[in-house]
DNA sequence: CAATAGATCATCT
DNA sequence: GATGATCTATTGC
């Protein structure tokens, strides 16, 4: 085991219980693992019980949806356009929906790996930070998929884990991607300046010289 | 670099 | 039957 590992504690459950967006917020530096491979957290966004039209859970519970109506510290693992899936955490206190998708990760851990779900056998990877970027992206790489629905996230294969850094971390916080309900709420926390997340915290212009 | 098309199916109306 | 918390490849400037 790596003295990275090592230097890590799983995440408590009640960790998750807390508000969403404190929890979204707090994930950021921390080390999400499945087995041997792992990234540090480098982007986040909250989804929210009240007034947010975007969240999968604003019209209350389906099957889909129970796992975040129940309590904190659990996964939730959607499927969407087909073929992709993703990874979010459970928050709120049991039977208060709230959930944090995980859209980057710095990978850490068990790259080669990671390269080889993202990509097959075939040698050379576009580039390191592609390999994580995204939502569905890294959920590839960690082989993260619906099986892990519902699943625990402070014992087992797949944890989170706190990690102390020697320096504060700044976060940017913007408008969420890729939502068409709810667009103007700031609920995606990113690290500022990391180049792993999935897009730059700068704002467009129509003259881009102005950055 | 920016914009767009296509892939492809679970979920809910 | 429409839509989607996306990604990749391709086209266009």
């Amino acid at each position: 085991m790596s003295k990275l590992l090592a230097a890590t504690r799983i995440l408590p459950r009640r960790f998750y219980g807390a508000e969403t967006t404190t929890v979204a917020r707090s994930l950021i530096g921390c080390v999400l693992r499945h087995g041997e491979t792992s990234g540090m957290i480098v982007e986040t966004e909250a989804y929210l019980r009240d007034g947010d039209r975007a969240s999968h859970f604003w019209r209350g519970i389906t099957p889909r949806t129970k796992v975040i109506f129940g309590p904190p510290g659990h996964a939730y693992v959607y499927f969407v356009y087909g073929m992709h899936e993703c990874f979010n955490v459970v928050t709120e206190p049991d039977g208060v929906p709230g959930a944090v998708l995980i859209r980057a990760i710095e990978p850490l851990t068990g790259l080669a790996k990671m390269a080889t779900r993202r990509y097959g056998s075939r040698d050379g990877i576009p580039s390191l930070h592609a390999l994580t970027n995204g939502p569905a992206k890294l959920a590839e790489a960690l082989a993260i998929t619906r099986a892990h629905n519902g699943c625990r996230l402070d014992q087992g294969a797949l944890t989170i884990r706190q990690w102390r850094s020697s320096e504060p971390i700044e976060i940017d916080i913007t408008t969420r991607i890729g939502v068409s309900h709810s667009e103007d709420l700031p609920l995606r926390y990113v690290w500022k300046l990391n180049p792993f997340v999935s897009r730059q915290a700068i704002h467009r212009s129509a003259d881009p010289s102005l950055f």
